[in-house]
DNA sequence: TCAATCTTTCAATATTTATTGAAACTTTTG
DNA sequence: CAAAAGTTTCAATAAATATTGAAAGATTGA
């Protein structure tokens, strides 16, 4: 396979996976289409590269800026933005997992939290026995984000797998 | 807020969770259900909970199944299908990371590493090396999933959370 | 200052994804 | 064995999500 080709490929992929996981598709493909670029790259590039509208272009460009995967640079004598992407993988999981926990496990556990406040009564304990073992799973989920996100790769890896060898 | 409301809200707030994840909307709002619900129920139940369709239910719970996120049950003297859930939070986090592992993380590894018999030339030298970044993190993910599956929740969070403080 | 250039916004539109409901299929029971 | 009861399927439809593109808004430099 020629490298524009597998650059082709790899925006398609790191699409799907993204989709699959609740990120938007063209988020996802901005976000691979920088990955491997050697180049900053302007809004022009990204919809020529992936055919997209300007309007989808800069959309998708400021979110992955909102979080912190991607960075405005300047380029002398020209005044378009150019962007590029974090390379530092462990960095790049740090920052989604970062922002996946502000987004969507904090407001979880505020939720499962007001739902214990409900009125008690003989078949109110085991709802909320229930939601009890969910906040467990979910607290325990977002310290493992706060040991993630302050960890150093090897030291966080390392240890865990040679743990349950 | 009386039980049946909380059960109502909790119904939504899983729902959107699980949508914020790629995960079906109604789908996760039947496992909720389920999760909150003191006795088995049949596909009737799910549909006048929730208010969905037959085929809506029903395509949900089989797919749950699939999951292993919910069990069948008979009740004596009724032929129609029962649904209960399993409760123990751990083993339903064990198993949401095995199907996903399965379906999305294994599937990417694959990709990655077809990826990377992109033909040799002096630009894809750094192609070739952002994928392999990218490919050791996904497959340190994929055995942390693996540590998760077999471990103990005691001993997985204890372990990784005192080792960080 | 103002014209040129680049960026942002957002209502209209297109696409994708989810849902419905009735028909087909299966299982049970008298 | 046939009717009743329950389950599954899937084409049609609805709803949610994503995309476009043109107009409005900024910014730059002569």
């Amino acid at each position: 396979m020629k490298l524009e080709q597998a650059k082709q490929q790899f925006v398609q992929t790191w699409g799907n996976f993204g989709s699959q996981w609740g990120i938007n598709r063209s988020m996802a493909q901005v976000h691979a289409f920088l990955l491997v670029s050697d180049h900053s790259q302007c809004t022009e590039d990204v919809m020529e590269s992936l055919g997209i509208s300007r309007g989808n272009a800069n959309m998708n460009i400021r979110e992955l800026m909102n979080w912190n995967l991607i960075y405005k640079e300047s380029v002398v004598g020209d005044r378009r933005e150019f962007f590029r992407a974090e390379k530092d993988m462990w960095e790049v999981a740090k920052r989604i997992v970062k922002e996946r926990k502000r987004r969507e496990l904090e407001p979880l556990q505020h939720h499962l939290a007001e739902l214990k406040k409900v009125e008690q009564s003989y078949e109110s304990i085991s709802f909320v026995a229930t939601i009890e073992n969910i906040e467990r799973l979910v607290t325990r989920l977002d310290g493992l984000s706060n040991t993630l996100m302050k960890a150093d790769e090897h030291v966080f890896f390392g240890k865990i797998l040679n743990m349950f060898k």
